[in-house]
DNA sequence: TAAGATATGATAGTAATACTATTATATTTG
DNA sequence: CAAATATAATAGTATTACTATCATATCTTA
């Protein structure tokens, strides 16, 4: 099992790099100090040449593997919620019972994150962080809709027609399916963003979790109602 | 009536402009051009320099009102803000039951943006627009802890915090009432985006309103549950 | 092991951005 | 009419986001 995991590669669009960053240390290089850096200082203030300069190599080699920093984003958020979809199929794959099943899809999906050896190079810890404080990013710009067509969020959107799905399992006549769905995606990068800076405007703290808000959410939406 | 809302100015934050461009004609036309301006190319692409040349003025001139666009995002949003939540008030003010003027809340806060000819230079629903595709930009800066102590997102918060005394008013045992008002408020931006960009992640539509998609999770998340 | 291919590094250069500073010219007000 | 204020014009700077070219190091394989 462990061995198994170790030989996993999460695939994203490969028109995210213009070179495989997986198929090099200086790729992977890049991908380790970018999710760092981004970390650090912000996607706004983050450069190929401060990037360059941190891992001693050179703006131009940089460019060789991804375009331009939007590229490199786009590249770090699909490998995430590609990550994340396999914890969600491993997850719920072998549980039967749909309600079950949706519990720990929302579990999975609004617990907070933790190191996964099995990528070295990658902080899952921090990048789950960049996504909550730059995933909508790469998707708020004019150009998303080209983009959309090129696949670039193919795995997202898989996520939210995944979880979808098992909530018409549970109740077929529930209207609103996706827009729950995507809710609680996008909900839980939100309230973990809250709980960070503007703790006013949320319940999520050390004592109340999102996962508890958002299983009642979703729950409580959907019939036939045995919960509480 | 029509008088007084006539009357009526939107206060912001003083911090977000250097000189109050409601003082001016050239101000107004900042402001105006400045929501037709990123309407049409994205804040990213937008400048003080195109600005200056598509209102027959001077980049230097704009400077004088606004320190940067970000201060210019930020006074737009906090206007919009500002505008959605005297419509709140003037709406839900005079209804005394609980559960009608929740009910009425997450109308205004869900409904689609019509023209109000009250502020002549202000295109509301343009800038709805741009906060439905720009608004987590203005708080998605490594800035954002100094800027919220500095009072730039108090009305955002003040809306929040109505929506959730609105939502307690009905159910105190609910364990979530800031998280479900913050959802509301951030989720309809979501699902409007959703609708345009990825409608294969959202119900809402022209048949399905995000009026009705919120009024259900909201009155299903509390009790006593009358609704259905 | 030499020849060629490929990866990386170094340097230079460009257009645009996000400003700041200074000076000039209108316009308004007292 | 003079002084104050608002706006415009021009120039200049550091940084960004690249592109292009050439040099060098390393790896492959015949």
């Amino acid at each position: 099992m462990k061995h198994l995991l170790q030989t996993i590669k999460i695939e994203v669009n490969k028109k995210t790099y213009l070179k495989d960053p997986e198929s090099s240390d200086l790729g992977k290089r890049i991908v380790e100090h970018s999710i760092l850096m981004i970390h650090e200082i912000g996607f706004e203030a983050f450069t190929f040449k401060k990037l360059g300069i941190r891992i001693g190599s050179n703006e131009s080699s940089i460019y060789r593997y991804f375009e331009n920093k939007h590229k490199l984003l786009l590249y770090l958020t699909s490998w995430y919620w590609g990550w994340l979809e396999y914890q969600l199929v491993f997850a719920t794959n072998s549980i039967s019972d749909p309600k079950e099943r949706l519990q720990k899809a929302i579990e999975i999906i609004t617990k907070p994150v933790v190191l996964d050896t099995s990528f070295s190079h990658i902080n899952e810890v921090l990048l789950n962080n960049i996504i909550i404080n730059e995933y909508s990013k790469s998707y708020l710009t004019k150009e998303v809709d080209t983009e959309n067509k090129e696949g670039y969020f193919e795995i997202y959107k898989r996520m939210v027609l995944r979880i979808s799905e098992m909530i018409e399992h549970i109740d077929q006549d529930y209207p609103f399916p996706v827009s729950l769905s995507s809710t609680v995606l996008e909900g839980t990068l939100h309230q973990y963003f809250l709980a960070q800076h503007f703790p006013s405007l949320t319940d999520c703290n050390k004592q109340i979790s999102p996962t508890e808000y958002f299983t009642h959410l979703v729950f409580n939406s959907l019939k036939p109602n045995t919960n509480g």
